[in-house]
DNA sequence: TCACTGATCGTCT
DNA sequence: GACGATCAGTGAG
């Protein structure tokens, strides 16, 4: 696996979500490496009213406002941590959720991570995958282009057939169409419907 | 397989 | 004090 260069990273939130699709994200983590292969991502785009970074810069948010390729992670309903890529220029205030993948390597330690035995859900919605690969707030600010512990691979297997549809679990902007999937894999969240 | 519900807590109002 | 870029469990079809 290559780590990708910060240059081969699309500067535009959109672009960055298709071209996230078929990358692996690898995590190299005390107990070992886990990596899997990003079949579904949503676009924070700037001036969108359900992105975090909406209303200006926070104590929560700050890292979303870095230049691409760096982590933004969050904590959320109590529960879940989820891993965006930030996007744009630094300041900008723009990111990718990362949704969705198909686990690689280390699927014991996603397994024993998760209390999860089917290789399907292990990684399928952004909690559970960031739980799969042991993504909590530690990670925040993570430069991904950089030779850290969490990084991006290129794709070996590049998608085929890339789907859009609204996004999911917001309740402003719902109509428009930045949620970003490969056809038809059923490592992709979401009812049948939103994985056609 | 899908729809619905309660859990749970950090963040911002 | 309300509200989330969610999840696991439950029950029906």
């Amino acid at each position: 696996m290559r780590r990708l260069r910060r240059s081969e990273l699309p500067e535009s939130t959109v672009e960055l979500a298709r071209f996230l699709i078929g990358t692996i994200l690898v995590h190299d983590a005390n107990d070992g490496r886990t990596s899997a292969r990003i079949v579904e991502t949503e676009a924070y785009v700037p001036g969108d009213a359900s992105s975090h970074a909406y209303r200006g810069m926070t104590a929560r948010n700050r890292t979303m406002f870095l230049r691409r390729g760096h982590a933004y992670v969050y904590f959320i309903y109590g529960t879940s941590y989820c891993l965006n890529v930030t996007s744009e220029r630094a300041g900008t205030g723009a990111a990718v959720l990362v949704r969705a993948g198909e686990p690689l390597e280390g699927g014991v330690i996603m397994q024993r991570r998760r209390a999860c035995e089917r290789p399907r859900d292990l990684a399928r919605g952004p909690g559970r995958l960031a739980a799969a690969l042991g993504i909590d707030i530690r990670c925040d600010g993570l430069d991904l282009c950089a030779a850290g512990p969490l990084w991006l691979a290129r794709a070996e297997s590049p998608a085929r057939d890339i789907g859009e549809s609204p996004r999911i679990g917001i309740t402003r902007e719902t109509t428009r169409l930045l949620r970003f999937y490969e056809r038809r894999n059923p490592y992709v969240s979401g009812p049948a419907a939103l994985r056609a």
